[in-house]
DNA sequence: CCCCCCCC
């Protein structure tokens, strides 16, 4: 890791032009918020001096970036949104959190730093894994991966069905523990550990992970995150392919089963570490289009009244303007990076008025300007660099947006037209009209794949969510 | 058909 960039820690709320290099540390499931349908997910980067920092994605950006930051690997992060953790929920004052989005520049590094992650974590042999049920702290244990048992629904005391799904850990001693998936770890990760083992012979295996592994006060052990780490096994493993080979063929691991700790062993009994069935479930977006006649009004001067977009898809870019590049959202590998003109403000007709946004077109038609002037001005716009407020009333093609736990609606103005472009003349019934009456529609929730891999065939994933693991402790192999 | 920046 070189020295030219920032570290995190020279990075706070309002530090422009810094880049710092990470390597992503861990990468943690996507999970729905418990008071609102927003899905999120965590990941830990760490600098070049070990030090970490929380990065959170929201929404489509977790798919967007999925393939972007991947686990172990190393990156130039700049632009990243910076804050203080919510004072609510932080126990540390002046905690950091960065929100990764589109707008957050990116760029692979080839660096290997699966050594800098090691040199972090303290790792806890099989052997002492039994010292730490019911002490609720978090440890980590290394392994490599060398078999998968076929996935299995059990009940648990509570009567609800899950699936799970057994792996052989290995460490270096030839020592094995039996490491149960639950969930959604069987839906994402032991797909991808599948086939990855499927890949290879017997005596080829490469697929080597290491796993964290936190432990709960009911002697279960809970995996929250995942971590790979490569190189520590590559060799060893190779090396020692024969006596693995030889203990998979023989399964002297399943000599002990699992049943003979389950008693111990068991989903968490905190209700708060299950989700809420009503919390997934109907989680709509209901939208809703309609006709406004009024007036718009620019009522907050100091915004933003542009973004930088991708010409393909519209959605943000962290480029500069011109730039060609690949846009995570769209896929596209030429895309080019132009501004987009935004603006927020009011709509009023004689009964009320609401605050909404109009990009693009419309936004353009409003401020009577676009979006590359609007780019390049510097200053809090005047009535006379743009037009700030409508003389007369419009015409306004509205859309709703209902979130169904949130109080508010958001409103977007998707057309604008001029009453007397219309009244009597070519223009009339030309207005864009498609969605005119369109009734309320449902969405599905985005974002289903999965995240650490994008090889989720069967959609069942969208089931959730006790997104734990417990590890069970087998007899030694010999 | 996209902006905002959301969670523990």
């Amino acid at each position: 890791m070189g020295d030219k960039f920032q570290l995190i820690h020279d990075v706070s709320p309002g530090t422009t032009g810094w880049t710092v290099k990470v390597v992503v540390a861990e990468k943690f499931s996507p999970r729905v918020a418990q008071r609102s349908p927003t899905k999120y997910q965590n990941l830990t980067l760490m600098d070049s001096e070990g030090s970490t920092v929380q990065a959170t994605l929201y929404g489509q950006n977790i798919t967007a970036f999925q393939d972007e930051l991947l686990l172990g690997k190393t990156y130039l992060i700049s632009n990243a949104l910076v804050k203080e953790t919510n004072a609510e929920y932080k126990a540390k004052s002046g905690e950091i959190q960065w929100t990764i989005s589109g707008r957050t520049r990116i760029r692979r590094v080839e660096e290997n730093n699966s050594n800098l992650l090691i040199s972090t974590y303290s790792f806890t042999d099989f052997e002492d894994l039994p010292k730490y049920m019911d002490s609720n702290v978090d440890i980590s244990v290394i392994g490599m991966i060398i078999d998968i048992e076929p996935r299995r629904i059990i009940q648990t005391r509570f009567g609800k069905e899950c699936q799970v799904q057994d792996l052989v850990l290995v460490n270096k001693r030839f020592d094995t523990v039996l490491l149960t998936m639950w969930e959604t770890f069987v839906d994402n990760e032991c797909k991808y550990i599948c086939q990855n083992l499927r890949k290879k012979t017997c005596s080829d295996w490469k697929a080597y992970q290491s796993l964290s592994i936190s432990t709960k006060a009911d002697s279960s052990f809970f995996i929250d995150g995942e971590f790979e780490l490569v190189e520590e096994f590559k060799s060893w493993g190779h090396t020692n392919s024969e006596i693995i080979d030889n203990m998979i063929s023989e399964k002297h691991y399943l000599t002990s089963t699992p049943s003979k700790l389950s008693s111990k062993l068991s989903v968490p009994t905190d209700e708060k570490d299950f989700t809420e069935i009503k919390n997934i479930q109907g989680l709509k977006t209901m939208k809703q289009f309609f006709w406004i006649k009024g007036k718009a009004s620019v009522k907050v001067l100091n915004q933003t009244y542009w973004y930088m977009s991708c010409n393909n898809c519209n959605k943000i870019s962290s480029e500069n303007y011109g730039d060609i590049y690949p846009c995570v959202f769209c896929k596209c590998t030429d895309a080019k990076a132009i501004p987009r003109a935004k603006v927020y403000m009011q709509l009023t007709d004689p009964t009320g008025y609401i605050n909404a946004t109009a990009i693009g077109n419309p936004a353009e038609y409003f401020l009577q300007s676009n979006a590359e002037i609007l780019m390049n001005q510097t200053l809090i716009p005047t009535a006379a660099s743009m037009r700030l407020s409508m003389d007369e009333d419009e015409i306004f093609y509205v859309k709703a947006i209902t979130q169904e736990l949130s109080p508010d609606c958001k409103f977007e103005i998707l057309f604008i037209v001029n009453p007397l472009q219309i009244a009597g003349d070519k223009n009339k019934g030309k207005a864009p009209v498609e969605h005119i009456g369109e009734p309320i529609k449902f969405l599905e929730p985005t974002t289903k794949r999965s995240l650490f891999h994008s090889d989720t065939d069967d959609a069942q994933s969208s089931k959730k969510k006790c997104d734990k693991s417990t590890i069970e402790i087998t007899k030694k192999n010999q």
